[in-house]
DNA sequence: GCAAGATGTGACAATCGTGTCACCTCGCGA
DNA sequence: TCGCGAGGTGACACGATTGTCACATCTTGC
């Protein structure tokens, strides 16, 4: 239950391919098809942008020579919605210059893919972006074990008992939580929550796991120790009588 | 001069690259170094390993041509490691031909950039990656106007500059952003931040809201008093020159 | 314009949160 | 068994945060 990270449900993902050029968009089509994706297909400019808004696919695969509109007219408006700013996009342009690559890529695009390709390497591509993307889903309220943080409230609760926490000892549990039952290094704590700038003294870390180890009361040794390395919570360990 | 768009990153991003080749090494530092990232160099892949242990860096740019140990069993390693693992990689080959592409890719790498390129190209494609990366973790974000807000970090950016906010303050903001552009009475608000135990002076509000409005700056006007109900936040009231 | 009540504002003391330190304990390898 | 280094623990000083108050200012109805 606590795993929502290592094996998301993988909900099927669309890629909507804006390309005039139509037996490119079915070569694309077919393998993208053949690793599991929906495709949507748009053969200009304003249907593309159309099909992102009624559908919001996962991904959009834009050309930049389109016909009427050019590509980067149909990113600019892909922009100027606050939703669909959210979708990355992987842009193609027939000659693929270095000029127009950094341009692309400079307005924003999440990957630049100069013509020709080959069909692998370009659905390499598309999983590598969403792979990535995919890292998103976080919950704002819940629950593991007998520890149910709000996020929205700023507030946790631990059989359901408020913990009244500090923001410090909030943004680190919230770290614990979020690799929960996984050991998390002292180097990523010492930089999430007090930034990389290095200027905080590495044993304050200790202090301040010693004070939340204090408010979790019967469950402090869920948060146990892990020499050289950093510390884990496991809210379902079965050494301690707690859990 | 490249130019980041969207949401310039709050904290100071940190590059380790891991190439052999010291003239490269120093050439793509000073690139990303004058766009504002920190840099970290490794000549060898045991090194390379140690300083992303160590450093935790927020992007490792992988070259695959290492004396001793090759670059794709120096990404198997960090694969191994679970937090390592969740650090992108862009990976680099002296030729670049189609197979490394694709096997370096489908190993999971972020990007693969064939020799030789543009240092200019190779620092978009870096800022590609982390948009993506920070998109990610930005969706349980809230924007309005000008403001961000982090729930998951418990933090909140203005004009992209950080609020140092207190948690009475971050729970008022919280409140007036839930139902933003409307009206929220004064009976909620000390409900909702002090619990409704009834032991807080209702004047305690008051000192807090002009707390906030300090802290909102040039935006203090939008957080306006609607007498005998209580204040609306509105960050895109067109009254105020601000918005 | 006036009075009454609501809200803004600066100041204050008490408390809390924070980072650092000194000293202690523990685990591990020689 | 010893020594070393990592981590635990309590204490401390400093600054931040908080709730309250007194007084200023504003709004509103008359």
């Amino acid at each position: 239950m606590v795993s929502s990270h290592q094996h998301p449900p993988s909900r099927k993902r669309t890629i909507l391919i804006v390309e005039d050029e139509k037996d490119l968009v079915d070569l694309l089509a077919y393998n993208l098809e053949a690793e599991g994706f929906g495709v949507l297909k748009a053969f200009d400019g304003v249907s593309g942008l159309e099909k992102a808004r009624a559908e919001f696919p996962d991904l959009i695969v834009l050309d930049l020579n389109l016909p009427e509109m050019h590509g980067h007219e149909v990113y600019r408006q892909l922009s100027e919605d606050a939703s669909l700013r959210q979708i990355p996009v992987m842009m193609m342009a027939a000659r693929g210059m270095l000029a127009e690559r950094i341009e692309g890529l400079s307005l924003g695009a999440d990957d630049f893919l100069p013509k020709p390709f080959s069909p692998l390497e370009f659905v390499l591509r598309v999983q590598a972006i969403l792979r990535r993307v995919e890292r998103a889903s976080v919950a704002s309220d819940f629950t593991v074990g007998p520890m149910r943080f709000d996020k929205g409230n700023f507030q946790c609760f631990l059989d359901d008992e408020p913990l009244d926490l500090t923001k410090t000892e909030l943004k680190l549990l919230s770290l614990f939580l979020e690799r929960h039952g996984e050991p998390v290094e002292r180097a990523q704590l010492l930089r999430d929550v007090w930034g990389n700038t290095g200027d905080v003294h590495s044993r304050t870390l200790d202090t301040h796991v010693k004070r939340l180890r204090g408010k979790l009361g019967q469950y402090s040794c869920c948060l146990e120790t892990i020499r050289n390395v950093g510390y884990r919570l496991d809210l379902e360990c079965d050494v301690c009588e707690a859990c």
